[in-house]
DNA sequence: GACATCTATTCTTATATAGGAATATATAAA
DNA sequence: TTTATATATTCCTATATAAGAATAGATGTC
């Protein structure tokens, strides 16, 4: 099998680096006809739209019609469950001082917990 | 063509949700060799060191041999791209005052950047 | 040395795209 | 109504890759 569907999981939307993209130009606040969104990038009309059409899937647009055109917004609130994600493993990167504390901090959790929960995986 | 190769690519390489389930077991801080992660998973055991070898290359994990096992340990410091990636768009999941007030500061330092970038999308 | 265990690699298959071309559709304009 | 414009959709192709099966290679044990 091949990986989960993009229309599906947020994680998989914001993958592909053109969709990232996409992201920061709506990171202005305003709306964004496709037309003005193609004029940005370096793909055609259809692709864009694709792609546009991925990230109203996982909601990370919005798009209302309003004469011949199509006006995405972002809405960038799906994205808080990549952050939140990622923020769970933040002791790694912050300050040595900090990652040692934290370390500590986790051992003595695990500690805890192992107690509590014989199963162990290295069997 | 297809998605950029998730060898190449912290995000990509996250979206994958076992890599994602992977990280999780090893965030307890300890080595894990290939049979735990087997044990814990339900893939089978190639599946795992292929998906042990992506987060490899993106440098995730790191790897030690010893004997006839192959111990893997978290080094989540690359997570802090997706990260930083996605703080970026905090204000919009943040609380109602703060987004409103981070808004009104977007939308003033966008008129002042307009005034000196006069190409507009919307031509 | 013979055999078992742990892990990586190779091969195969099914599926998921990204992107372009062509087309369909809707709306605006002449 | 005819034509132009904006956008979505369909069709196609190339590529990525997840997962399992089979195998290879390394190390440990007898």
């Amino acid at each position: 099998m091949a990986r989960a569907a993009t229309t599906s999981d947020v994680f998989n939307a914001i993958a592909e680096p053109r969709r990232r993209e996409i992201i920061g130009l709506l990171d202005d606040g305003r709306e964004w006809a496709v037309g003005d969104v193609v004029a940005r990038v370096k793909v055609g009309q259809p692709t864009v739209s694709k792609h546009l059409g991925v990230l109203r899937k996982v909601g990370v647009v919005t798009m209302v019609k309003r004469g011949q055109h199509r006006y995405y917004k972002l809405q960038a609130e799906p994205l808080k469950a990549v952050h939140d994600w990622a923020k769970m493993y933040e002791r790694y990167w912050t300050h040595q001082i900090n990652r040692i504390k934290e370390r500590a901090e986790k051992k003595a959790m695990d500690r805890i917990e192992r107690e509590n929960r014989p199963k162990d995986p290295k069997k």
